[in-house]
DNA sequence: CAGTGGTCTAGACCACAAG
DNA sequence: TTGTGGTCTAGACCACTGG
């Protein structure tokens, strides 16, 4: 016998289940240490390939993760609860406070890791969502966001810089209630947003900036503000560990 | 030499890079197919383990797709587009439309593959978000959505039992305007949703409904429908192929 | 230091798909 | 029938982690 399992059951993937299945019984809790490769090989009496493809379908479900020199383990969740609609209130934004504060919890906080602001020529991609001329520039706002430490969303938002050069939403600091509320002061605030949610594995640039394990997608959360005219005005794409949002929308019928 | 790459390098990822470069400047376009492992060992001087491993990369990405005895070929993506809000508006059902039939697309109809009804416990998960007691019984609806014969939604919706039973609600035809408005007739139509997103890798019992190649997340929406009173009468659990979709929520400021 | 996972080689047989 | 990817073996050196 090489491959071929009469049984109707592939050797690696006789261990994975195995191993999912000391998982779901309890044997294994998150953050505990799973056999490792030679401890496989033993007990399967099988070749050291076969015991990591058997690990790799554990970590390719995002089940397990390994940490080299260290073993594989059972991956820990931390999930966040982002509210849609709630977080972008005008009430918010208005009176002061960052949309972000909505994912406020407990000793979990989200912190700005890093943030950039540059003026560039418009992308294709947006020229057409904002409205603009090709050609035409834009204000853009990359930041990262961690929490302890763990960077889990990245976000870039794209602005007319017909609009934004020279206020505040072209500095760091956009001020009290962001680049919504200086928005409004100019006379354009946002009435209606949009909000268009796509899956995917990440690239390997991202997987490098959000620190993913093999085994996690993001989500990628692309939202278009608009004023009460129907005049797009900024376009926002986030990048998400999915492993670490839930999201969440509430509306009426 | 055997590992360690001194470059800095390894040869897995590097012949992965020029395969993606490759794709990205239109080389190889969607559908295409892709030098095979036999063909990289030969251009790249390696074993076969590290050509499949390069290729895994791909596939790992979700830009690639493995068919046995044929090759490995470029991903053909075709996304439809689901309208979060619009769909489950009350003028909608109840004038007799199917939430359903927001997806709508010329040539790409939405049809139900399979639609099973049973009765039975309900799970502790549900309990508390239906607001029942343990032990107490659901109605639970099961169907799976294809697109051109392409499985691409399951979805599994859950009503109290007290509620339901013996209703259009449990036949499998639930008539126009479907569920919600039978719901409405009893006297508990949903006012108001909540929809809660998840995104990870599938299961492999997931991964062989919605036949997924692998490199594929699912996106979970967990539905759950509440009366006016306040009252939870529905939830409804929904695992899409996320390769498939794109969730769109337009809300007000 | 011993043990871990990460990478790599050079073979092998199989099931499947296409010409 | 030929070639493909899928599985499997039995070795190897490396970088990293932990005690």
């Amino acid at each position: 016998m090489t491959a071929a399992q009469g049984e109707g059951q592939l050797k690696y993937q006789r261990i994975a289940d195995a191993l999912k299945a000391a998982i779901a019984s309890g044997e294994y809790g998150p953050g505990d240490r799973l056999p490792g490769e030679n401890e496989l090989m033993v007990t399967y009496q099988v070749a050291r390939m076969t015991a990591r493809q058997a690990l790799g379908v554990l970590r390719s479900e995002g089940i397990a993760e390994a940490r080299k020199g260290a073993g594989v383990f059972v991956r820990t969740f931390q999930l966040r609860r982002r509210r849609g609609i709630q977080r972008l209130a005008r009430d918010r934004w208005a009176a002061g406070h960052s949309v972000w504060d909505a994912d406020l919890e407990a000793g979990h906080e989200l912190v700005v890791d890093s943030l950039t602001v540059r003026e560039e020529a418009v992308s294709d991609r947006h020229t057409q969502t904002l409205g603009l001329s090709p050609g035409s520039r834009a204000v853009v706002r990359t930041r990262r966001f961690v929490v302890n430490e763990k960077p889990v969303l990245l976000a870039v938002s794209h602005l007319p810089a017909s609009l934004a050069a020279g206020t505040a939403i072209a500095e760091e600091d956009s001020g009290p209630g962001g680049i919504y509320a200086r928005l409004a002061e100019l006379g354009h605030g946002p009435a209606r947003f949009r909000e268009e949610i796509r899956c995917r594995m990440p690239t390997t640039a991202e997987a490098r900036q959000l620190r993913l394990s093999s085994g996690t997608p993001v989500v990628l959360i692309c939202r278009t503000a608009y004023t009460a005219e129907g005049r797009a005005v900024e376009v926002n794409e986030m990048t998400l560990d999915a492993s670490s949002y839930i999201l969440e929308y509430d509306f009426n019928a």
